[in-house]
DNA sequence: GACTCACTGGTC
DNA sequence: ACCAGTGAGTCC
């Protein structure tokens, strides 16, 4: 036993263990090697992170086998890793580990090297990129990737939709693979849904072998072997989700970041690390270029990339403009830059002119009942699952509250049940009110469920120009439960079997519906009051993406002679997100949305984090959030920080747990990371103290998305 | 984070 | 006497 090594393990950062496991090897090992290590009782996976000086007074247990038959993580992805780790607040097992495909932890080094042996080893060839040379580039895509291939970057992309930003990610995939044979590239899309679409489009352009797919809607076996191309090389391309960020990629020479704005790259539990971020950082670390596209950019990408100005040097990335949608959305088909399909007319419909408890507008369902007439296709957009969000007794005041949560459970027609969406308790509906025995109790409020029930109720005696009966389909989260029932209803949507499409966000997200000429939202006004400072960011990224939903296919409105058309339903017309919306102007929306926050001192010109505390009583996380701040005052460079009052979080209780956070605040972001980094030990101090009593968790969350 | 162990309170 | 549930402590 001449050698001691350092392994990262799977402990998170909140234990007192240092962040490295020494161990006693009798061989040396090299860094990024995957080691099982004996821990307590059990054997866990490990990876090595070094090699200290053997100490012969230290009884050190022994390394066990080392996963030898694959090759070293290496040095790069060794560095992200502890940057993330740094950054995040976690321990560097808790990252390494979570960064790696599940089934290596319990796969034993036998069945590894027979796994490793099945996998053909060579590189293999990407197709000829003939299929595209087909195809003429837009002169704002020929611009914009003249641009990349001349400029390090990063680069924002800012395309609206259908400008065709698939096609210039493809083409500079395509370019550098072609040019180098050992390159590979990571593209990134914000969720699983859209990764089929994506990679058949990829595989029929670079062939099947080449590219791979990581998400966590895989098979344990399907994302090690997908890891394993990745890390071998073997795979040109990975398509993924957030999680592919930490995809160990020897050859990598390009990130791209398609939807760049989207909140779910910050993963929400675990290590809250922001994929985007990461991408940009490890673009930057590994000589890779990266691309960040977005019709609507994070407020934060698009200040970085502002153009210098006077004094101000202008921001870190280039921005790359593609404000025309071209003929057919991704332009792969026969659409060029002539006969442009418009971004959709924005019709808004003052709600407080319509009579009380409107719930779609007489205009509104004109305009649907024209499109279904010549046979076109709607779409309706209702952020909320469920038939009703609350049921209530008229008599005694009931409400559907969740015992465990401080929310409502949610009324599902469909089975009859009451359920929680923060918890996930679910009842069958009670046939009088449990409180006062009245039977009659009602739904207050509507989901997508009822939606859809009062469009079928509606049109009901409306018919098709075939003469059949009019069609409505719903996708939400409970449509698509079943594997493969989205797929399926896309393709019934996709076919013209649907009149009106019902459904949340997640029909407004990348689906490119070739006959849709109307999109509608309902009730879009939740977010414009929100005390979240993002949310009229999201609402605008989001209406400006359903817009970009409808009349994607330029040739289809000109033979059916149509116009697309964007409906929102609003109480305040006069907001000026609607106006900014309704021309279709990113950029204004942007500019006096940032101005705002450079006047209150809110990010991107500041940078913030959030201390949250779980515990038994609200008093007790409070408690515990304001001892940790008293104890940061000590702090060198606290006062340059500004900590703010511990509050409850907005569902202030979840399945019996109470939560409580505080928010964290500096124009530095140094001085919030060296803050943040002398706090750790202090927090683990506080939980142990009586001010940490009940207690169950507590986190930080750098760069927090809501607040 | 995963595990063990000691302790609690409830039940047969 | 025998458990489920829970909180505290350990893991190189």
């Amino acid at each position: 036993m001449n050698w001691h090594v350092e392994v990262a393990v799977q402990t998170p950062a909140h234990s007192a263990m240092g962040e490295l496991l020494t161990y006693a090897s009798s061989v040396p090992l090299v860094a990024g090697t995957l080691v099982r290590v004996p821990l307590g009782s059990r054997e866990v996976l490990g990876v090595v992170w070094g090699a200290t000086l053997p100490d012969p007074l230290l009884a050190l247990k022994s390394v066990g086998a080392a996963l030898d038959a694959l090759a070293p993580l290496g040095d790069a992805w060794r560095d992200l890793v502890a940057f993330a780790a740094r950054y995040y607040q976690r321990s560097l097992g808790e990252v390494a580990l979570a960064a790696l495909p599940p089934q290596l932890r319990d796969l034993s080094t036998a069945q590894l090297a027979r796994r490793l042996k099945r996998k053909a080893t060579g590189r293999v060839d990407v197709l000829a990129d003939d299929a595209s040379n087909a195809v003429a580039l837009s002169p704002e895509q020929q611009t914009a990737l003249a641009r990349f291939d001349l400029e390090v970057g990063p680069f924002l992309l800012f395309g609206s939709t259908g400008s065709g930003k698939t096609e210039v990610y493809l083409r500079a995939v395509a370019e550098l693979l072609a040019r180098d044979a050992t390159a590979q590239a990571l593209v990134m899309v914000p969720e699983i849904n859209l990764t089929p679409q994506l990679e058949a489009r990829f595989k029929t352009r670079f062939g099947s072998d080449a590219v791979v797919s990581l998400h966590s809607g895989m098979t344990n076996p399907q994302r090690l072997a997908s890891w394993l191309a990745a890390h071998s090389g073997t795979a040109r391309i990975v398509l993924g989700t957030r999680m592919a960020v930490f995809a160990s990629m020897p050859g990598l020479k390009l990130i791209v970041v398609d939807e760049e704005h989207d909140p779910s790259y910050k993963q929400q539990e675990g290590a809250r690390y922001s994929a985007r971020d990461l991408a940009v950082w490890r673009g930057q670390r590994e000589g890779a270029k990266v691309i960040l596209g977005s019709a609507t950019p994070s407020f934060e990408s698009w200040h970085q990339s502002r153009p210098a100005q006077g004094d101000d040097a202008g921001g870190r990335y280039v921005r790359l403009a593609m404000p025309s949608r071209i003929g057919v959305g991704g332009g792969s088909e026969a659409g060029t830059a002539e006969g442009a399909g418009a971004l959709p007319t924005v019709r808004l419909v003052d709600m407080n002119l319509q009579p009380p408890k409107t719930v779609l507008s007489g205009a509104l369902l004109a305009a649907i009942g024209e499109r279904i007439a010549r046979g076109e296709q709607s779409m309706v957009f209702l952020n909320r699952r469920g038939y009703a969000p609350v049921l209530a007794c008229g008599d005694c005041g009931w409400k559907s509250e969740c015992p465990h949560c401080s929310a409502y459970r949610v009324f599902h027609k469909i089975d009859r049940t009451l359920r929680c969406h923060h918890c996930g308790f679910t009842e069958r509906v009670p046939r009088a009110c449990p409180a006062c025995g009245n039977p009659d109790i009602a739904p207050v409020g509507r989901g997508t469920e009822r939606l859809e029930e009062h469009l079928a109720e509606l049109f009901a005696d409306v018919k098709r120009p075939d003469g059949s009966a009019v069609r409505i389909a719903r996708i939400d989260a409970d449509s698509t439960r079943k594997e493969g029932a989205l797929e399926s209803q896309l393709a019934a949507v996709h076919s013209g079997q649907v009149d009106v499409l019902v459904g949340t966000q997640m029909i407004a997200k990348g689906h490119d519906f070739r006959r849709i000429t109307l999109v509608a939202a309902v009730n879009p006004d939740g977010a414009l009051f929100s005390s979240d400072f993002r949310a009229p960011e999201r609402l605008f990224g989001l209406l400006m993406q359903s817009a970009g939903r409808a009349g994607r296919d330029a040739a289809y409105l000109a033979a059916q002679g149509s116009r697309a058309e964007m409906w929102l339903q609003t109480s305040h017309p006069q907001h000026p997100l609607f106006a900014a919306l309704r021309k279709h102007d990113y950029a204004a929306f942007a500019a006096s949305e940032l101005e705002q926050r450079r006047a209150a001192g809110m990010p991107p010109f500041a940078f913030q984090a959030l201390l949250r505390a779980d515990a038994r009583t609200q008093e007790a996380a409070q408690a515990f959030l304001t001892a940790a701040s008293t104890a940061a005052d000590s702090l060198p460079g606290a006062d340059h920080v500004t900590r703010y009052p511990a509050v409850p979080l907005a569902i202030q209780r979840v399945a019996n747990v109470e939560r409580a956070q505080m928010l964290i605040e500096s124009g530095s972001r140094a001085a919030l990371q060296r803050l943040l980094a002398t706090w750790q030990p202090l927090l683990q101090t506080v939980r142990r103290s009586a001010e940490g009593k009940g207690v169950i968790r507590w986190l930080v969350d750098v760069d927090p998305q809501q607040i």
